[in-house]
DNA sequence: ACACGACTAGAACGAACGCTCTACCCAATA
DNA sequence: TATTGGGTAGAGCGTTCGTTCTAGTCGTGT
């Protein structure tokens, strides 16, 4: 039996992709590429994915979903003013890109572009996440005394704002655009209060 | 010789290219569906860009920075006031993606975050694309009476919110976070006056 | 000892990829 | 009329794609 600490190979093909699709997209990733970054062998991919490369994509957006959901969790409980903790969250996505050389962005947006409107399963995988980031900051933003329409509308275009800013900053292999965003945002968040 | 006024075969693959681009992205879009589209060649493709699919994409981003610039500035310069200017603008994306059957979205974001890091010269090209964008931004508020600094720090929010608030509503078939892009970034750049 | 299911291994399929190549058409010049 | 060259047409190159398939390994329960 497997021991339960250790990286089972199901879990190391998904973790390939989503780091892949991070990097370059659903498109440009090949299941030869997977199973060779995770160790597997395209047998495995197909034992455990009988669905094909639809399948493990997304399960793949799932991972990244949760992956992003966990930091963006920890830095909104890190700070206690919600403006200065959407700072915070701000100032983590940059530090992280600056640390990869710009090369780990979002972990599905490219996907959910690519996906739109031509793989509905795909698409609907990565609405979900961005529903699920959402609401993380729309439930920051209530338990600071928001009312729930106000958080709640919020929370879309601090997600969005975000979104766009990181691809700006990958792209332009530059904080600046994380930072504005995120003093941006805290001063529009603040002047709902 | 051909007529200045009708569409030569270099126009007609540059737009195929940028239409596909939009629709697809860059790594899902062939040489021979361009061609296609196009109602080109293979041959001509080559004829027109030796340089193959990177020098065809270039040519379609740069295509598509002029397009959605015009866009823009169509609706910066439809009303006066900077805030409302920047609802006109989202609403027009609204209005544009609703009307497409919610496909035409950005031009260029999907390749800009399919090519990042991977692609160099693609890469560049949408990197001068986003700028374009801002500077018409910056603009628009410098016009208005905002200092440099302020307006060029906006411009990058606006820029990045649009592409964000775009994206989104994109994948959720709404045009909710464009709406709420608008508002909110409005308010935002009031809140400078 | 045996059988079984979980998993691995990789050859091979048809299709599509980016790209090269040769042949050809045809209007503009000399 | 002869020549030239921009542009068209499409067969075919080697490679890679997603997927299928058969064969084999290995640990476990009986």
């Amino acid at each position: 039996m497997r021991t339960k600490h250790e990286i089972g190979t199901r879990e190391r093909i998904v973790r390939a992709m989503s780091r892949l699709m991070q990097r370059q997209g659903y498109e440009a990733t090949g299941l030869k590429q997977i199973s060779q970054e995770a160790q597997a062998t395209l047998g495995s991919v197909y034992h455990f994915f009988p669905g094909g490369k639809t399948e493990l994509t997304i399960e793949a957006v799932r991972h990244g979903d949760r992956e992003f959901a966990d930091h963006l969790r920890a830095a909104l409980e890190r700070v206690d003013d919600p403006g200065q903790a959407i700072i915070a969250c701000a100032d983590d996505l940059a530090e992280g890109l600056r640390e990869s050389g710009w090369l780990d962005g979002c972990p599905i947006t490219t996907t959910a572009l690519e996906s739109a409107g031509r793989v509905p399963d795909i698409q609907r995988a990565t609405e979900e996440a961005f529903a699920n980031w959402r609401g993380l900051v729309s439930d920051k933003l209530r338990r600071s005394g928001f009312p729930e329409d106000v958080a709640g509308d919020l929370a879309h275009t601090v997600i969005n704002t975000l979104e766009g800013a990181e691809m700006s900053a990958q792209v332009s292999q530059s904080e600046t655009p994380l930072r504005l965003a995120g003093r941006h945002l805290a001063r529009l968040v603040d002047s709902y209060r």
